[in-house]
DNA sequence: ATAGGGTTAG
């Protein structure tokens, strides 16, 4: 076992491993280096650093662990950067590491992220012929794939296949992202339902739950049907709801322009202790913007600044609609060009906000330059392009 | 022994 001493030096002047030297130093880690892999790990901020951290690991004599490759295999995916990780689970593989099913799980997930639930069910298969037990995890992460990519007649099949034939015994994950599907389908009423057959199990629903069926209500409109959710998923069942619950509704509050009710909510919130969050901002700005009361929505920003919130592109975009929408190009232009003064990068729904603004104001030169800028940026075919 | 999942805004 390599001290740590001789860690550092095998690691030589490498950026990142400096840059945790000092925690090294000043922490009680234990020298060994299994533990010094972990602890590196654990710091992993970017891709470069996973990366390399990963070819590192990969040269060393004997090989670290399944475990720690795991680990760093887990925090690539947490970047979201999927096909990255399916990379170096491949490299791991061919090294001859021995992948068992926390390994699996995640080479699936990433699959599945990438709407590529097929490949995620070829790796199933690799589990079968390895004689790896799928488990809950693996299950819920293909699941989740069918739902993204909305094939939800198979992801019903296979959640009642697994039941059925007591592949896996289905907890309150696999019930929520069932739940997921059923209301991005419009089918709430089957949603609720599941909730309820939830109740005759012993898997208890929780806040994600409630708030994937309060958030499919409140998009329908249906915002007394999901303040009946609400209570009784505080009065009843004893779950505090958390920031997300208060968003999904003021949102779903503020979208019928029921301003009254959404800034007693808003109080009510801050009661509780929950403080409104860079999300619970926007949608503020955004349902304002869209009434064209952008004077409101500056207001709401200069709280946000207040309480030191950074806006982010979704508040910018709000407000570039906003001004689009009373016909104020001037103003959007200059929000459009602050974005980048401020470190942003506008995306493909700045731009459209922008195009569609020109557009409807009839300034045809400008918004052909905009569309250009999008052709350079490959996103000539969105939606709002057509509106040339 | 160790490692993994699901919910909100433009």
């Amino acid at each position: 076992m390599m001290n740590r001493t001789a860690f550092i030096k095998f690691r030589g002047n490498n950026s990142f491993l400096l840059h945790s030297l000092s925690s090294f130093q000043s922490g009680t880690h234990k020298a060994s280096l299994h533990s010094n892999v972990s602890f590196l790990i654990h710091k992993i901020t970017n891709l470069n650093d996973a990366l390399e951290l990963f070819d590192e690991m990969s040269h060393r004599q004997p090989l670290p662990s399944v475990v720690h490759f795991t680990q760093l295999l887990n925090a690539v995916t947490k970047m979201k950067h999927f096909s990255s990780s399916l990379d170096l689970f491949k490299q791991m593989c061919s090294l001859g590491v021995p992948v068992n099913e926390y390994s699996m799980s995640i080479a699936i997930k990433c699959c599945c992220q990438l709407y590529r639930s097929k490949d995620g069910f070829a790796v199933l298969g690799c589990c079968f012929r390895r004689a790896i037990a799928p488990d809950v995890y693996i299950f819920n992460a293909l699941l989740d794939g069918l739902v993204l990519e909305d094939r939800i007649l198979e992801a019903e099949m296979l959640f009642k296949k697994l039941i059925k034939q007591k592949l896996c015994e289905p907890d309150v994950v696999m019930y929520s992202t069932m739940i997921k599907g059923l209301c991005k389908f419009g089918n709430n009423v089957t949603a609720l339902a599941l909730l309820r057959l939830m109740e005759q199990t012993n898997c208890k629903s929780n806040i994600v739950t409630y708030n994937t069926i309060i958030d499919s209500l409140c998009k329908d409109k249906m915002i007394d049907d999901a303040f009946k959710l609400f209570k009784e998923m505080v009065f009843r069942e004893g779950i505090l709801p958390d920031v997300i619950t208060y968003n999904t509704l003021i949102c779903g509050l503020c979208k019928l322009g029921r301003w009254d009710e959404a800034s007693k909510l808003l109080k009510e919130m801050e009661d509780e202790n929950i403080s409104p969050n860079v999300h619970t901002f926007n949608v503020l700005v955004d349902a304002f913007c869209k009434e064209g009361k952008v004077e409101e929505a500056e207001v709401v920003i200069s709280i946000m600044i207040e309480r030191g919130k950074a806006l982010d592109l979704v508040t910018y975009n709000s407000l570039i609609d906003g001004y689009c929408l009373r016909g104020e190009m001037i103003k959007a232009r200059e929000i459009f060009d602050s974005i980048t003064l401020r470190g942003l990068i506008p995306d493909v729904v700045t731009y459209n906000s922008l195009l569609n603004g020109y557009c409807k104001n009839r300034n045809i030169e400008e918004a052909m330059q905009m569309f250009h800028e999008m052709i350079v940026k490959g996103w000539a075919l969105c939606s709002c392009a057509q509106t040339l």
